[in-house]
RNA sequence: UCCCCGAUAGCUCAACCGGUAGAGCGAGCGGCUGUUAACCGCUAGGUUGUAGGUUCGAGCCCUACUCGGGGAGCCA
């Protein structure tokens, strides 16, 4: 079978004066009587299709009048350039044919909630935001592959089914392999460090799954997670790759797809920031931080323009109540009543940012040295700073076996955690590998693991053992950050989150 | 596992002190030759999440449960 359509929508700007056909869905329609606007989507854009009475059979006129909302249809017409229309271009139409009908699309123009839209996901595919962050999703991934095979880096699949602990026993999904328990892979990491020693510097990407009880903005229990993994590198050395290959992400999305971010109404002044050098924290220069006058008075402050934001919608609610106590037209009244619904819906937000900031601060005031830093003081590190920051030298206990103990201070790791700007949080966590087999036979021990089941991975201590790390970015919460997203849910195409599979 | 919030028309939300449940969108019909989530008129659409309780009377108060949202811990 041939492609019905002639054309696609993104190839309207290069046949202006010409006569095309489109092939697509109805995305929305506005009728004037005599004349009909057709908004058509075909996966490469937004088309506005012009439909003039006596330009097409009066059936055919009459037939597009009523067509509902998702239908698919064929039309053929005359591009024109005009400022009025989506895109820039629209079509006169001359010819249509429907080619499927529909009736009663659930999911309308107007807004919807997010368990509504979830229940819908294969057709919530088809709106825009969706299909603006997905469009971003495929040049993230593709700027991931692209970076690493253009720099000598040689990709390495890592098995899903795994026998050994990455990072936390409780966080593995265990299956049942032929009998055998067998448990689903958190990271590909201490098998691809073997294949670093063969390559020297190696990556995997594929799928994650984490069996953690999170039921926060940031979690999904399956995600995918881009590792590389180098030979013969130090802790130095893996942050200017991480903040090359973060900013090589972020150009190549503002690069290719501009138009989605304005679209989703991302930061794009704030994205063009992102290159090298990104900020360098330790862990202990972010517990002064979190813990001192500085956070303290960015709190506070926080929490004044929060209670102003608050009392600014209180008082627009309060007007627009006011006015609905005079005698007005029927139509003034639905307005406002429609207006008050926003103002509430943006007060509960502000209200529950309000709810809190106080505890958050008080989170980050008792903080500890010595305990990992949480979700909220991530955010706080992260909303004081216009670029990523790295936070290194994590009190070794807090974290992996894995990592390399830092030689000048045996108290911390040699590892980092990227935190994107303005709030958005972790992206990157990474370290650099214990190379010692002695020290990581001890550290094993300690964790309580078999060193029976890491024999292999001892192995590469014992033969020629180099320095080496990497890091693991999760794609979806890199999606989230670039494309202002609020939730990862809406970054991957079929979510799985804690006790919630949708379909 | 813990804390907070919620559940009313297909969807998003109103309903003051407890007194017969209302809008917009969507659907259907009609009007309008440049609309931008178009607009205007009419029509249809409800066992207020479930089970109890208090009351002359419960969408509203109380108890339990179910489901959903946000957050903590943990993490990419």
């Amino acid at each position: 079978m041939t492609n019905q359509a002639g054309t696609y929508i993104e190839q309207l700007k290069d046949n202006v004066g010409k006569q095309v056909k489109l092939a697509g869905w109805l995305y929305n329609s506005r009728s004037s009587g005599k004349v009909q606007f057709l908004i058509i989507r075909d996966g490469t854009g937004l088309c506005q299709c012009v439909v003039e009475k006596g330009k097409v059979p009066d059936d055919v006129f009459e037939q597009l009048r009523h067509l509902g909302q998702e239908s698919s249809l064929a039309v053929t017409g005359l591009v024109r350039a005009d400022e009025r229309s989506v895109g820039g271009y629209e079509l006169a139409v001359t010819a249509a044919e429907v080619i499927g009908r529909t009736e009663g699309y659930p999911i309308t123009p107007k807004s919807h909630g997010v368990d509504f839209l979830m229940r819908h996901r294969h057709l919530h595919f088809r709106s825009q935001r969706q299909w603006c962050i997905g469009r971003v999703r495929h040049t993230v991934i593709d700027a991931i592959r692209r970076f690493f095979n253009d720099n000598g880096y040689v990709l390495i699949d890592t098995p899903i089914f795994t026998t050994i602990v990455g990072e936390d026993q409780t966080s593995l999904f265990e299956v049942d392999y032929f009998g055998e328990p067998l448990h689903l892979t958190q990271t590909g990491q201490l098998y691809l460090e073997s294949a670093a020693m063969s390559f020297g510097r190696v990556y995997c990407f594929g799928p994650t799954f984490r069996a953690e009880k999170s039921k926060t903005r940031r979690h999904l229990t399956e995600f995918w997670m881009v590792e590389p993994e180098v030979a013969f590198i130090d802790l130095d050395g893996l942050l200017e790759l991480a903040e090359n290959f973060v900013s090589y992400i972020v150009a190549r999305v503002l690069a290719d797809n501009r138009s989605e971010l304005e679209t989703l109404g991302s930061d794009i002044e704030s994205l063009e920031k992102m290159t090298p050098p990104f900020y360098r924290l330790t862990y202990t220069e972010a517990v002064e931080i979190l813990t001192g006058q500085r956070t303290v008075d960015f709190m506070a402050e926080q929490l004044r323009q929060l209670r102003d934001q608050r009392q600014r919608a209180k008082g627009g609610i309060a007007e627009l109540e006011q006015q609905l106590t005079g005698s007005l037209k029927q139509w003034k009244r639905d307005k406002i009543a429609a207006e008050l619904i926003e103002l509430r819906a943006d007060l509960a937000e502000t209200n529950t940012k309000i709810e809190n900031n106080p505890k958050h601060a008080e989170l980050a005031a008792g903080f500890r040295w010595g305990k990992d830093l949480g979700g909220s003081d991530e955010t706080i590190i992260s909303q004081m700073h216009d670029k990523p920051v790295f936070v290194t030298h994590y009190p070794k206990d807090a974290k992996a076996f894995y990592m390399k103990t830092d030689r000048a201070d045996e108290k911390v790791a040699l590892n980092f955690d990227l935190l994107a700007p303005a709030g958005f949080g972790e992206i990157i966590g990474g370290s650099v590998r214990e190379d010692d087999h002695d020290r990581l036979l001890a550290r094993i021990k300690q964790e309580g693991l078999n060193p029976e089941t890491y024999a292999w991975y001892l192995d590469l201590r014992k033969y020629g053992s180099v320095p080496h790390g990497g890091f693991g970015l999760g794609v979806e919460r890199t999606v989230a950050w670039i494309t202002a997203e609020k939730h990862i849910r809406q970054c991957i195409p079929f979510p799985r989150m804690m006790d919630k599979v949708y379909i």
